[in-house]
DNA sequence: GTCTATAGTAAGATAGAC
DNA sequence: GTCTATCTTACTATAGAC
């Protein structure tokens, strides 16, 4: 956007100085948009919270909305890079199954859910800009249906819909994992989570998946 | 809150003329909403359509907020009584297994969200008022946990889990039935999705219920 | 890049005539 | 009960100094 040709003082400062108040702002409206929720919060309370001011928020996402938006991005990275590492990591050490790959990614999603439980309801309680519901809706279907293709699932209705009840039930567990107190606890459930979400794959692939998955 | 003590005019016509403005105001505000969303929509759209007044809507309702609530009301309502409706009924004919009244409920339910299917991405689009997806959730889970506690479903977290995602899967049938063209299709993915949901009990329920269910 | 001060806009809500 | 006209409020967004 702007002219970032300005050779940066010694140890980039500078650099680091944009950074920061960008990364001020973030953290500021993570607080309050768990606090008052998206269209309670205002610019003011997110600026006053970040010791900034309401131009910086214009200048670095363009509004309430972007900044939003930005924070949004930022989680769901975080969440589906923990799944993508964990997933990776299992295939290195050789095991090819899909269903013990979806486990290992799902577990490690919902751990990174419980890390930083406090986002969650900033996301999942529907209030956020107009049309961020659906948004968040195709993203996360989408990105449930890319790591499930493995699976063999097709477009029929049939898989349309199974695949959209994995990602609510997706959805769920994570909630729940979000609102517990331990680790422990978290990961009781979302290994529960992941058995009714197996329930759910049995059924479908016995057809055309061999015994031995 | 007004008096309404006035005896009515021959026929009922004051009476009706008051109903008549009710209904005129929820039945545009059906519309509004259903274009433009409950954010964007503003209560001189709905007055306009409805051929009444920003008044009428504040001495029916109370405001923009409680017109959307009213809707909903009215929708889950009829959702509700559908699906009673059709539970009574097979109940009457001699069917006992819970399993069975489920099916005929869930599929009643889903036959009344085709019905009115205009309906429904308005309450499910998440743009509602302040906390309203909080709301709805909540009703929405009591509901199902009461049908279902004839299932023995208890309030361990596993129960709880899985009560929310049964209200989730339900849901996201009732989000399909919604946008099929057909009754025949809609139909289609409701049993469809009656089926998964009895994948998930069957788990379940194995250990307290007696195979002949 | 950062800030303060201000403008602009829109919509929910109310008062009061009929 | 119904309507019109108006008020009030609060926010997003911008302009312009530093």
């Amino acid at each position: 956007m702007s002219l970032e040709v300005e050779p940066q003082s010694p140890g980039g400062r500078r650099w680091a100085r944009t950074e920061e108040t960008r990364r001020q702002l973030l953290d500021a409206s993570r607080e309050v948009f768990a606090e008052k929720g998206y269209t309670v919060a205002s610019v003011s309370d997110v600026v006053a919270r970040a010791d900034s001011s309401v131009g910086s928020v214009y200048h670095h996402f363009g509004g309430k909305e972007q900044l939003y938006l930005a924070l949004w991005e930022e989680y769901v990275d975080r969440l589906a890079a923990a799944a993508a590492a964990s997933v990776a990591k299992i295939r290195k050490s050789g095991v090819e199954s899909p269903l013990d790959q979806f486990e290992a990614g799902a577990l490690a999603y919902l751990d990174a859910v419980w890390e930083d439980r406090e986002l969650l309801p900033v996301f999942y309680a529907g209030d956020g800009p107009p049309g961020f519901e659906v948004m968040r809706r195709r993203r996360n279907t989408e990105w449930i249906r890319r790591n499930l293709q493995v699976l063999g699932l097709g477009a029929s209705d049939e898989d349309k819909l199974l695949g959209a009840i994995l990602t609510a039930l997706i959805g769920e567990a994570a909630r729940m994992t979000a609102g517990c107190e331990t680790k422990r606890q978290a990961r009781r459930v979302a290994r529960h989570a992941i058995a009714l979400a197996q329930r759910l794959f049995d059924g479908e692939l016995t057809a055309d998946v061999p015994a031995g998955l």
